[in-house]
DNA sequence: CTTCTTCTGTGATAAATGTTACTGTAGATT
DNA sequence: AATCTACAGTAACATTTATCACAGAAGAAG
């Protein structure tokens, strides 16, 4: 367990690791727990060691819309964001497999910036990669059609979790992409047609090879 | 000119508008200039003190698709954060008005986040309400139709300039929002029919009592 | 095996948005 | 005044996406 931060966090330096593990919190939470609602306060940073988290935004008429996946050795940008003024959060957190997390009090957020220049780079690291996430999101949105968005997001999909099947049904696929289950059907069967994948019931397989363009 | 920092950014430390007048350089750029774009990379911050300017994506096809405005008192979050790591640019930025603004060479980043507390905090918060209004701007693509974005933009325009008049033209709208000016056109035309504007050449006047609920 | 539930496929139709094509008008230019 | 150009209005049509309605198939539960 103590190890695992080591091995996870590999830019910390040990003092930091120490630090870590004296004044943060070792929490598991199940897969469907919801850990942050919009307009919450965040009174904690998280580091991920174990499972995912899914980081989406509300409408308000209740349809969600991922923004990205929160994986082992990631932290989450917004907590750490807000968390200096103990703002509100702008999104939900909702886990998606078992996850174990490392929570540290927002207090020492400000503290460890400047002690710490590994914990600074880190946090650095993170608003840019999500900041640069979040703009590819924009992007999908704002210039892609649908079909494209759905290639994208499979693609994603079997990137993060490094196989080519993607286990969802094509409910859950339409939720995140804020659209219905029977244009993901139809869009999925015409890739199908394309030979761009194979279907199954709560599976998608990438064929790869067209794919990986 | 010395001066207008300390206006502008009215929580910097005189230490620390000493440090910028020091290694800043001031310089001036007329509407219409490009000062960065999608794959450059990034060499400075910069601290805007008039003027305005366009932090918009750019599609493969040319496409444009507005994110927000930089005004005077604020920087430019992404250089901020790219500059770090001297990282390429994800964003077009593009003078609307002309502006003055402090350059700021990547070096000094790092270096006075150490040393000003008040630099420290400016760019803490500058992260965290570009990632805000970003976050804003995926809610409207993903769950907003097209009157509504409209209506948010004019809203969004005539609060940040502070007048009921947007000056603008159905074109330059809808190559902001990505869609075709007939849309615009359109749209507009319900919406005087509606009574919530009133629609001139090159401009449109907000009828304020509908519009800011 | 039978029943139930969840998932998937698909047609028909509606609504929103994009595209094409054309017209008129205001203001600028000559 | 005559001409030109950018801007605005609008109809007709194409395309994309959403919604409704229903049917069959896979797997779970009894």
């Amino acid at each position: 367990m103590q190890s695992s931060l080591k091995t996870l966090f590999p830019n910390f330096s040990p003092e930091l690791i120490a630090t870590i593990e004296e004044n943060g919190s070792a929490q598991d939470f199940k897969a469907g727990t919801i850990l942050m609602r919009t307009g919450q306060y965040i009174k904690n940073t998280v580091l991920i060691t174990k499972g995912k988290i899914k980081i989406y935004r509300e409408g308000e008429d209740g349809g969600e819309f991922l923004m990205y996946y929160l994986q082992p050795g990631q932290a989450c940008a917004i907590s750490m964001i807000c968390t200096a003024k103990s703002e509100k959060s702008q999104i939900m957190a909702k886990v998606t497999e078992d996850v174990s997390v490392m929570m540290i009090p927002l207090q020492m957020m400000d503290k460890w910036m400047m002690e710490h220049r590994s914990w600074y780079e880190f946090v650095i690291e993170t608003y840019r990669s999500r900041f640069e996430e979040v703009l590819e999101v924009v992007d999908n949105i704002a210039f892609r059609s649908m079909d494209e968005r759905l290639e994208f997001y499979l693609k994603r999909h079997s990137d993060s979790c490094g196989c080519s099947e993607v286990k969802l049904s094509h409910q859950e696929i339409a939720t995140e992409l804020n659209t219905s289950r029977e244009v993901v059907s139809r869009l999925l069967k015409k890739m199908e047609q394309r030979g761009l994948v194979k279907l199954n019931r709560n599976q998608i397989e990438l064929l790869k090879t067209n794919f990986t363009n």
